[in-house]
This record gives structure tokens, sequence and C-alpha cells, in this order.
DNA sequence: GCAAAAGTGTTGCTTATACACCCATGT
DNA sequence: ACATGGGTGTATAAGCAACACTTTTGC
């Protein structure tokens, strides 16, 4: 048999097919803290529970178009930085049936989440909060307006933690700070997004340094203006060019 | 309706089901050099082609369970250390039908590899070369007995690209290296694995120094035998304990 | 004694931290 | 003028690479 007739007479259902799902952690900085964006489940199972946009991927869109498509139907989002965190695969994680979720995580400037909690009232930002001190993985806590600790539906309050963890261990060696950003920052407001998904203070003139030095900055030239004290510099992230 | 009414009623075709696999790329660094199991593909599609070893996730097993059946009955490894690399979800990644596959590495020390290339004849080890010399991404070439590079099967090139990338960026922060070495092993063996690995040479004091002031080792007062020289003291791999 | 590789010490460079100080703006 | 945060310089400490050197074994 050659292949040709081999892939006419293949029987896709030789093998078990599992219902596959994206779900998204939509992250951003507000106010200070990490923060992540819930959809208020209106259907069962954890009906009424807290739980992060998803849906299932079709048959004729990739994962990464999939989460795309979550982005922007349940989320209410245009675009945004988008990558793929873990995919989870426990046998009971969903109660209806088998059903394998990959998680990607997204980060977006705080500013472009008005528009969509306005249109869709389902939605609500919960602050993360990192009770662990150290710097090796844990559970973390989701808050919507200062209430008790939310339990979030399925697996994610696993998929949260997962990908807090992840914007952690990304910060200091990736562009991902700048996905937090609108496209013109101070140097404070940087230094803020550190502050707040790192849970320290960092020292001014060290971090300012090591931020220019890295040469993915361009001074704009241009200040902000409002301030009651001196109008900082405003500064934009130059993509990585030669990459050598 | 209530939760179990709504559960008991819940229809699994409603939305689209795919076919989920796992593939395994189990790496080792041989003779020096960074290297990975494949097998020869006995069916269509991509017959006579290499590829990872990989298998259908069924329905009864999480995505965990079906990578280490795989590292069983495909590569006749009893375990190893595994963990998830990426899932690769393109619409036509695979010929066949829609298949989504989740990507796991496993590392191995090299003499594990003697029993299962002995008793399963389609599995090869090939060597892996990392041709840019800069760090971040791009196509890796994989050579069986210094043949031409090989054409793998199906996206199984990117994965390899993507796992040798992984292992590249997780070396100097975690603990990877000691997957690849036997229980006991000296300051030189592990410093070859990292030289291989990162394809550099490193400085040989600065390199024991930061291995020991980590403390993830452990001197066992036992030395080597054989060498017609000085035998270096065997260290062994310690657990990190508190983790505070 | 010689070859070969283990293992140590010293020096200098690069990078991070602490802290003091100056600058520019609105009130 | 002064309060406030932006921005810069310097001094100290920590970490790392280069290199020379000493040690221990088999032959």
């Amino acid at each position: 048999m050659d292949e040709a007739a081999f892939l006419e007479s293949y029987d896709a259902d030789a093998f078990d097919r599992l219902s596959v799902t994206v779900d998204l952690i939509l992250m951003s900085v507000i106010d200070g803290a990490p923060a992540v964006l819930l959809t208020r489940r209106s259907q069962h199972p954890f009906e009424g529970a807290w739980a992060l946009p998803g849906g299932f991927v079709g048959m004729g869109e990739s994962l990464d178009e999939a989460a795309h498509r979550v982005l922007v139907e349940k989320a209410g989002m245009a675009d945004a930085y988008v990558e793929q965190l873990y995919t989870f695969g426990a046998i009971d994680r969903d109660p209806r049936t088998r059903i394998i979720s990959v998680a990607y995580f997204a980060l977006l400037p705080a500013d472009r989440f008005a528009a969509a909690l306005k249109a869709m009232p389902d939605l609500a930002l919960a602050e993360i909060a990192v009770p662990w001190k150290g710097e090796t993985g844990g559970p973390v806590e989701v808050r919507i307006d200062d209430s008790d600790p939310l339990d979030l539906a399925f697996d994610h309050g696993d998929i949260v933690s997962l990908a807090m963890r992840r914007l952690r261990g990304k910060l200091d060696y990736s562009t991902v700070a700048f996905a937090l950003l609108p496209e013109r920052f101070t140097l404070r407001a940087l230094q803020d997004v550190y502050e707040a998904i790192l849970d320290t203070k960092l020292n001014k003139s060290a971090f300012r340094r090591r931020m220019i030095d890295r040469s993915w900055l361009e001074a704009t030239g241009e200040r902000e203006t409002g301030a009651s004290f001196r109008p900082a510099e405003l500064y934009r992230y130059l993509a990585p060019q030669g990459d050598k």
C-alpha cells in the first residue's frame, strides 16, 4: 500500500479522541499588584464560580488560533502578547468528560481592560497575591475587591499559580515586562511593574542602569505631563533587532 | 437543572474531539555531544523516516501517564526524569488527521541506553549539533553515525530544536545536568556535560567553585578508579531539601 | 622522574548594591 | 521657597573568568 492509499483508508477513530480546550491567563499589573481576568461561569459545572476564559478547540483551527479566538470572543480583547504555558491533562480535571486544556498566558497593559470589563459584565479583574516568600512554587491567592481568596473552577487555581511562577521567572531575562506597559512609559513605571511581580523593593539607580545597559529601551525625548514635580522622561521598547 | 442532571445529560460530542499523542524527546550526552533517541517508522506516513517515539493518549490515562507508558513501551526505558515541554497543534502537522502532540522531554545517563538499543532494533541514537553560535533559537542538526543531517518525520525536527533550546536554558539554574549523570560522578564529568550542551569550553576552577557553592553536591570520599593519573573525587547529587 | 589530570590560590575585571547628592517642576 | 519624585555619581562589595601553580596517581 502506498502512502496515498494509506491516508485514504486511515480511520481517525482507531484511537480515542479527546476534547481539547484552551484556557487563557490574561495578566496585567494594576495598582501595583499582579492581576488576572476571570469570568463568572453561567452554566454547570461550577456554575457561579470564577474561572479562566476558555473554549473548545475546533477541528479547523490550530491551538494558537483557538487561543486568539478566545482572546477576542471570551475576553473582549483585540490582541495581546500571547504565549503557550502548559498543558493540563489529569483524567478527572473536568467533571463532564475527559478534557485536556492547553493553557496560554497573555499580557496586557492595565488600561486595556476597561472596555472589555464594561462590555462584558461577567468579567472581573482579580488580584493575585503570592503568599510564599521564597522562590519556588506553591499556590497563589486570588481575590476580587478584597474578598476572601477565591476557589476557582476546575484546576484553574493551579493554572494561575503556574502562570504567576512563569511570569516571575521570565521577568529578568526576557522582555515580558514591556507587554505590561503602554507604548511610552517612564522608568519608574517599569520599575513598578518589576516590583509588583517580584513583590520586592528594588534599588532605583541599579535598576535604571541595568535596564538602560540592556539596550531594549529608547529614550523618546518626550516627558511625562501632569505631575507636580519634575517630569520623567518617556521611554519606548525597542524590539531586539540584529540578535546576531 | 442541577449539576448532577446536567452531567448526566452532557453530550461529549457537542464539540469536536481531536486525536492527541505524546512524543518523547529522550536526551543524553554521549561521547561529548548531546544525543536524542529516534525510532525508525515502520508504517505510513513517513515510512522509513526517523521520528521521535510517541503514542496516542487514551481516554483512561493522564498525559503524564501516557508519557511514561511510551517511555516504557516505545523507548524501552524503565524510568527517567521526564518533564512536559510544549504542545504542538498546527492543523496540518500530521497528514492522517488532526493530531495534537504534547511533547515531553526526558533525560538519562548515557549508559542507560545500551539495553534498549539492543532489545529494540528500530531505535537509534542520533547526535545533535547546534549550528547557530548565538543564543536564540533556530533549528538543530540531527545525525546518526556521521550521516548527513536527517529530515525527521512530521514536525519532529522543530520539537527536537525546542528541546535542545530548553535544555540549554535550564542547565544553569536547575539541576537537569544531574539527570544526565550516574549516581556518582566526578566534577570533570559534570563539566563535560555542561560543555557538551553549551558547546563551549568552561574554566575549570570557576566551574568547580560555582558547583560546590550551590551545595547541590556532596563529596562521597570515594575516588575514581582505573585512571592512570590522579583519581578524582566522586560526588553525589543532593536533592534540595529545605528549599525554604 | 615523567605525563596527565586533579585540585587550589591569586589577580583583575565586570556587575550589583548603598547612599549621597543634584535637578526640574507645580504649588 | 519648598516639597516631591526624577536622575546621576561614587564608593564598596560580591561574583566570575584567566592563569599560574601545586598535588597525586600509574607507568
